[in-house]
This record gives C-alpha cells, structure tokens and sequence, in this order.
DNA sequence: TATGAGATAGACAGGTCTGTATCATTTAGG
DNA sequence: CCTAAATGATACAGACCTGTCTATCTCATA
C-alpha cells in the first residue's frame, strides 16, 4: 500500500468523521479540535489535506451529496416503474428517519449555519437539493408532460424536505404516511383528472 | 413613563435586535457583544433580563411564535371558508418569501443548530412548529372529516416548510406556485373522489 | 434635595476557536 | 540501510466567546 493511498484513505477518515459530527452538533459548535480527536489524526494532517475548515465543510457535503446520488442510483437502478421508484425513494426515507443516530439533514443545517447566497457552503447545499429535485422531475417525465412533471417534482421535494424536518421533530412515521397518501392522490388524479 | 415600562422597552428592544442577526447570521455565529452594539444597551442590561444566551435564544424564538400565532390571527379573521383560510395562508408566505431581508425560518435554523430533544431551543421550536401544524388542522376540520383533515394538514405543513426551504435558495416563487396548484388539485380530489 | 434602582462603558477572567510552527517518529521505496 | 515524505504530539498566537465585576452616571420618586 502506497503512501499516496495511506493519504487518501486518511483524507476520506477525517472527511466521514467531521461529517457525523457536523450532523450532530452542527458546524459551528464542532470545533477542529474535537474532529481531530474523535478521527484520531494530527491537526497538522487535517490542515495538509484541507485548507480551512470551510474548505472541509465543503468537501463533506460534496462528498455526503455524491454518495446519496449513488445510494440513489442502486435502489432505484432494479426498480421498473416510474411510480414505483417514488415509492422506492419514500421507502428509502422512512428507513432513513427510524435508523439510529437521525439528526436530520446536514444539508438543512448548512443552510441554516451558512445561509448566505454566495458562499461555499451555501452553494454545495443548492447543488445538491437542485439534483434531487432535478432527479426526481427526471423521474416523473417518464410518465407525465413536461409541466406537470415540474409541478410534481417540486411538490415530491416539498414533501420531503417538509418530512424530514418533521422526522427531526420526532414526527417522522406520521410525515411519511402523510407524504404517501398525498402523493396516491396527486398521481390519482393525475391519471384521472388530467 | 415609568422605569419599568423602559425596562420592557428595553427588553423587547433586545429580543428584537436578536431576532434580526440570529436569522440572518445564525445562533452561534452571533455572539453576545454584537447584540448589545447594534442594541445600543449595555451588556449588563441584557444579562439582567435573560440569565443567559440561550434563555435569550428561547425568549426570541417564543416571542416571535406568538408575533406570527396573532399575524394569523388578523389574517384569517376577516376570511370566510376554511379554503380561502388556506390560499390566504398562502398568499402571507409568498409575500413573506419576497419581503426584503428575507433569510429562511429562524426556527429552521434554530433546530439545525440545537437539534437534540430535550435541549430548551429543540423543544422552543418544536412547540411553534406543532401549532401551526394543529392550526391548519383546526382549519380543515371545518369541512373534512377528522382523519382526513390531519394528513392534509401535514401535507400542507410540509409543502410550507419545504417551500420556505426553497425560497431560502432563491425559488420561492416556483415553490409557492407548485404548492398552490398542487393543494387546489388536493381539494378538487377530496371533493370529487371521497 | 436625597435616595436608590437601573443603565452605561469598559476591563477582566477563563475558556474555546482557527490556524501556524516545531520537532520527533513512522513508513514506504530505492 | 537511507532518504524523504507523511504523520503525530504539542505548544503557541491571536482572535473571539460567554459571563462577571466595578465604577460612574441618570433620573424618577419620596
């Protein structure tokens, strides 16, 4: 094993450890100190492979987003049916919000922390929620007009961003029940009403 | 005007002053000495009326769930049927979502940096954010039975905290209009196909 | 006018924050 | 084995944080 490989595998270490400390206690209440403990790294280590902490901040949501899109990708890649990836996606959160350590979204967070249109971190959080509401249009353009399947797309997004936060809330079988019947009834009449 | 009215003055003058800068800079990010500068009060003053930061932070946070609980209250007032009740509610985020210096939900951001049940900030916004939702209930009952009321009244609480999440990224309007369309499609089909 | 409560400005303590610097140690490859 | 890069441990600088304390000022009321 190479030193170049040692180095990446540390970078990756130190990138999912400040990511489950982020999602806990937030960005600004976890310091530099307590990542480079909890990761068992030198701080020099941590600033060789990231310039600052925002720099870090950064990374962790790319790295968080591009592994959603492949988690993504697997669950929905055996699944035939337009309708039925949505329900995929639902069943993916509501696993989601009953596994242990649920803390909500980071993405969320890094909104509320840095939520000033321009900066880093701001901008990795509107890449990412834009993806997912682009893939989920994706999705329902398979069956729907053009429009409409916008409409949907925002309103699934809506849904789940909603749920989420709710989950967070201690809420979150009652949101996704909810957000299930909603989206019966929108495809319901979809068919039916159009 | 006696001394304790300026004293309420003042307090309420502090609450204020802290509304504004956690909403737009963040809670941690805004630190006691910048409330007191653009408060224009000494740091004892704010330390005789809230014991600490986060009482601050709580006493923001409930003072502002009261302001908009009466905004609703004089906004709904004059409004006949629970449907115009609905699009009226509607009609305050959009015009919330355009208003200047709008910058998310501080009660959002509030839960993503004091996210853990039981911390007094989680349970702060939990309250604001459980009577909204029973509001809109308490609106639907009017004219839904009671079970179909409390999805819809989740439903619509979740379009509305996604949608406020998407206006933070700058698509309010996409997100009110999706939402518009998509309740009115909910109603026509809780009319036509119950 | 005397009094006493509230406000002010500012220093201060003790801790934490990000980021830098130093020096010893480990480790992979020639 | 030797070298050079990467890491570990730790001290440090300078800024900022919350919260306390003091000394002075203002002002309504007795």
């Amino acid at each position: 094993m190479s030193l170049r490989a040692d180095a990446a595998e540390k970078r990756q270490h130190i990138i999912e450890t400040a990511y489950r400390l982020f999602k806990r206690d937030g960005l600004h209440a976890t310091g530099i100190d307590k990542i480079i403990a909890e990761a068992g790294v030198a701080k020099m280590t941590m600033y060789r492979h990231f310039p600052s902490k925002e720099v870090l901040i950064v990374n962790v949501l790319d790295w968080r987003a591009e592994h959603f899109r492949r988690q993504l990708d697997m669950l929905l890649e055996p699944v035939a049916t337009p309708d039925e990836q949505i329900v995929a996606i639902f069943d993916w959160h509501e696993r989601w919000f009953e596994s242990p350590g649920f803390h909500g979204c980071l993405f969320q967070h890094s909104l509320a922390e840095y939520g000033t249109p321009g900066h880093a971190v701001f901008e990795a959080v509107s890449r990412q929620k834009h993806a997912l509401k682009q893939r989920l249009q994706d999705i329902l353009e398979q069956t729907l007009p053009e429009e409409r399947a916008a409409v949907f797309a925002n309103t699934l997004f809506m849904l789940i961003e909603g749920a989420t936060m709710l989950a967070h809330l201690g809420q979150g079988k009652m949101a996704v029940a909810s957000m299930r019947k909603t989206a019966s009834a929108l495809l319901f009449s979809a068919d039916r009403l159009q």
